[in-house]
DNA sequence: GACGAAAGATTAGCTAGCGAAGTACTTTTC
DNA sequence: GAAAAGTACTTCGCTAGCTAATCTTTCGTC
């Protein structure tokens, strides 16, 4: 019980300063004639900031298994899927939210390096599907690997109760985002 | 009070099924091997899927004032400086994270649209100076409302608590990543 | 105070990804 | 059952941004 006190004490001090208080303060005043609020402000500037970060380990997490960012982000929508390692190059494209014919390209390359193989469907032969090999899924592993470290370290620098509530609350934000595109 | 326990109660309700809840239910059986916590997936997911949302309502607010992402991007950390509307090429190319050189390929659009022009430095004539135009503040300014209204809806999908408990637990997160880099 | 190193911006050549057009199939319609 | 419309992928030509090289000016030091 006290053991709780505590905790919630320690939870709801407010951090020291960080780079988006600097720029909430020196930003307040420029926006005479704007609608302007520090909290909005504040919340929009983190989560921008800490995605980067994000994005920043992903990119490190496949270089260190030497792959491309594009290409640890191709395997990776090729394995996260209900049929995982075998997909249609649209439905990749439409996953990693490139154009049909930049998938092109990036699976031209992965065919190359032996990680992916192309083989035509019998029963539309329009279409292709994109089939990971072996040693496509062993890279890939790889590359999983070193990125969960880095994503558990940030996270862990939050308590239990504060990492439950953050993330009850950013799912009440992508609760709204998703409910904007029909 | 009862009020100050209903808005508990309210807050700490977890919010309906989210396309992440989904994403780590489906995923959490292919891990095999590598160390995998539903929570940080959670966490880590919604902040790129929230953070994403937020790079198209800029990329939205933008378009409405004819403006390229790009475009309205390098006007906005022109202005949002100590010495607003006022910069060095290679200031700017650091805030944008983009090289030198690509640095000067938009200087190149935005002079020729009148935007900005570039003067040289009196006392380092190496240098060049930055300068944002009136048409170009005030093309700025336009892009700059459409955008904060987007983003106040966000937010205000939130109780006033959650506003400040999630400012709160992002601040930690943000001030454990720039503890990080020197 | 001269000359090599450094700094700021631009130019040159390259690459990834885009939109539009093209190719090869499949489905619909009359 | 053949023409028209639609779908899946690839090719083509272009653009934005990258790295490396260059040009101009300034700084450091002997």
């Amino acid at each position: 019980m006290s053991l709780a006190k505590f905790r919630l004490d320690y939870d709801d001090a407010m951090p020291p300063e960080d780079w988006t208080d600097r720029h909430v303060a020196r930003w307040r005043d420029h926006w005479s004639g704007i609608a302007y609020d520090d909290e909005v402000e504040g919340i929009v500037t983190r989560i921008g900031r800490i995605a980067r970060y994000l994005d920043r380990t992903v990119k490190d997490a496949a270089a260190a298994s030497d792959l491309q960012e594009s290409e640890y982000k191709t395997l990776h929508v090729l394995m996260i899927r209900d049929t995982p390692g075998s997909a249609s190059p649209t439905e990749l494209a439409e996953d990693l939210r490139i154009s049909g014919a930049g998938m092109t390209g990036r699976l031209d390359a992965l065919e190359k390096k032996g990680w992916i193989k192309r083989v035509s469907a019998i029963d539309d032969r329009r279409r292709v599907i994109i089939q990971i090999t072996p040693k496509g899924t062993e890279i890939w592993r790889g590359a999983m690997g070193n990125r969960g470290t880095a994503e558990d370290e940030l996270v862990s620098s939050l308590s239990a109760r504060d990492r439950a509530s953050l993330n009850r609350i950013l799912k009440k934000l992508t609760v709204y985002i998703e409910s904007l595109d029909t």
